[in-house]
DNA sequence: AACAATACCGAAACCGGTTTCGAAATGATT
DNA sequence: AATCATTTCGAAACCGGTTTCGGTATTGTT
């Protein structure tokens, strides 16, 4: 709502289209310039009603085959696109999708936003719907986007990823009845469509790995407690101690943020202790470089003396010395998959909700290995 | 269009305003579901026609002071915010930006794309501008997305990125008098508004850094010569080299593809000469990661036998070992002043073309230092 | 050949706003 | 009190499509 006052008489271009009945007569008629035909001009054109051409475009089978083609040639030879906005007000939908971004860490450190976007914006393609990106003001609330985007009706659904285990967005959504579906589990994803990587098996590999190189004092650098994947990845690793009887000593479980900064804080936290551990799991990629720097200061030779593992998968991990072992997924299908969930929303509101728990896979680079002095004493006790 | 046969009969709910009129009576009156309230809903209610609501919540002056009031206070009391398909209709605009993402790489290396969507983004925002992304498909033309974007009349203008000299979506633009700004120069920047960051004078400064530490034989990565840009870095290069009476020696110049693999493949072409050499500049942060993952490989300690400095600032840099001495400039200024200027150009779109060029600032993180054994006896020739 | 069924298209309403234009009500002026 | 200028609002067109409904023209049936 504009509260500034406005002059009244504002210039408005009338008459547009008997300037374009003149043109058409020009001797360049193939060359159009794009979208100034409108489907009133094409009606004319062929001496029908708008209401009939629309029918035409549209398949109705209420139109001759003849009427049809001919209505079908005139729209390509003119460059006929219908305007979308119209469109859309008269079938009363947006065919576009938001996403807000979350208020970014000054400095990122992986691409999965982007190629995410990516991702989405391929898949909702297909569906002949839209991406709407819009960016979060951290100064108002969270959902504040949500909330403007669903009152001036931009769109016909969300994609959220990033989810909390309380997720005042999810909240809101649920509240009002509007389509979404997350990237995450959330605490009520009983009521709503989700996509997720399972991180707690993922982190029950990881563990099980490092166990069988001999680790036996494993440190974990989790993210902070709103994040709840990474609450499920601390657990992933909690159990698979349990499972090999390995005792879960509460100092090698350092909280983290997931950022490098937070990495570096943990790291000297668990390698300062009297008995560090021989290999530090991490709640992402950014939390493990941080780590190995944090080690490499305090003289821990990677991976001799120290395992780090990570997870993300981001790129650049390869070419850091040693490169970063880390869990990795696919985010072309975690768009593709969350895409597909939503477009079912769409068409049937009514639907129980369904969810997908795709995993994750250790990509082995190099920067774990055995203990430098193996004390496997427990090993026999479990498999 | 759709070409497959559709019913005739479908369902449309007409009539929902009888059915919302009901509603208003109900006992719960404050809690309003969201943009279920139209324009023509409040008209009835205050006993207006939808004309004058209009023009109360759009500040024209012929509506009374009190009357505007009664509006506004009936307007935020039922919570009407107007559709925004219907206001755009109407007004004949979309308010809409689009920003085609460009194929990825299926390894994307930097953060670039996601904080530069959110700077625009949240810059448009200000504007009252949305952003609408599109991913291309790398099946079909490059201006593909474009033009199906401005003939639907999705869009009011363009932010493109990574710009080629010679580039199809600049001309297919400018030839449709389509509005757009880049980011990044183009053979044709004369004719369009521009943004960019003076990589030329940032490889200058890099350059100079290096011959000042002592360093005689530089070597340059660069990327394809499809992008512009990476021509005007080695533009820079090249020219400082002879500002300082340095022979300019070909085999130290690297054609790369601005990725990792590219640098791991440059350096070795570099470093295997009998007389390698001493520092190496990059043109990107992937391309440096590249060098150093080599580097080390061929035994080559960095910074002590070999400098590497890149370009992009990426977060990573810092925590790797050496941290990547590399060229930072804002990602949130880009953006912000692309918005500007392309504002500017809706606005009245026969202003003339203005462009803004901006800084890199070279941040030192530790990948460089002097050369093992200096041999400064050029140094006294030039400054 | 008369009549019912069907195919095909025009007319008009509708989506939900914005803007123009003119008329009625109000206020100021002489 | 009559006249004129202003303020204020209603009526209606418009943006560019989609969808409903009804009326001809055409075809099919016996």
């Amino acid at each position: 709502m504009n509260h500034f006052i406005l002059s009244r008489n504002r210039f408005r271009s009338f008459g547009k289209k008997g300037l374009m009945n003149d043109m058409k007569a020009g001797p360049e008629e193939e060359w159009v310039k794009s979208g100034e035909v409108r489907i009133s001009d094409l009606a004319a054109e062929l001496g029908l009603t708008k209401g009939t051409v629309s029918r035409a475009l549209n398949g109705y089978e209420d139109i001759s085959k003849k009427t049809r083609k001919r209505v079908m040639e005139a729209a390509t030879k003119r460059g006929y696109v219908p305007t979308t906005q119209a469109r859309r007000l008269a079938m009363g939908l947006t065919e576009t999708i938001g996403l807000v971004l979350p208020p970014m860490p000054s400095q990122p450190v992986n691409t999965f936003v982007s190629e995410f976007i990516n991702s989405v914006s391929a898949a909702l393609h297909l569906h002949g719907y839209d991406l709407l990106v819009h960016s979060a003001n951290s100064e108002e609330s969270e959902v504040e986007p949500y909330r403007r985007l669903v009152q001036s009706r931009k769109v016909d659904g969300f994609i959220i990823f990033r989810t909390n285990e309380k997720d005042p967005r999810v909240n809101y959504l649920l509240n009002e009845g509007f389509p979404f579906v997350t990237h995450g589990r959330t605490a009520r994803m009983a009521e709503h469509d989700w996509f997720d990587i399972d991180g707690e098996k993922a982190f029950r590999d990881a563990t099980s790995h490092l166990i069988k190189l001999g680790h036996q004092r494993i440190g974990f650098v989790g993210g902070g407690r709103e994040f709840f994947s990474a609450q499920l990845r601390l657990k992933g690793f909690r159990t698979m101690l349990e499972e090999c009887c390995l005792e879960n000593v509460p100092s090698l479980e350092q909280p983290g943020d997931l950022t490098g900064q937070g990495g570096e804080i943990a790291a000297q936290n668990l390698l300062k202790q009297t008995r560090p551990p021989t290999a530090i799991l991490c709640a992402n990629d950014a939390t493990a470089l941080g780590v190995m720097k944090a080690a490499r200061e305090l003289g821990f030779n990677i991976p001799e003396e120290l395992s780090v593992i990570g997870y993300d998968g981001i790129a650049l991990g390869a070419y850091i010395d040693p490169p970063l072992t880390t869990l990795t997924f696919s985010i072309e299908e975690s768009g593709k998959e969350m895409v597909n969930l939503l477009m079912r929303r769409l068409k049937s509101p009514d639907l129980p909700v369904i969810s997908k728990l795709a995993s994750a896979i250790l990509k082995l680079r190099g920067s774990e290995g055995p203990p430098s002095s193996i004390q496997n004493k427990y090993m026999e006790n479990c498999l």
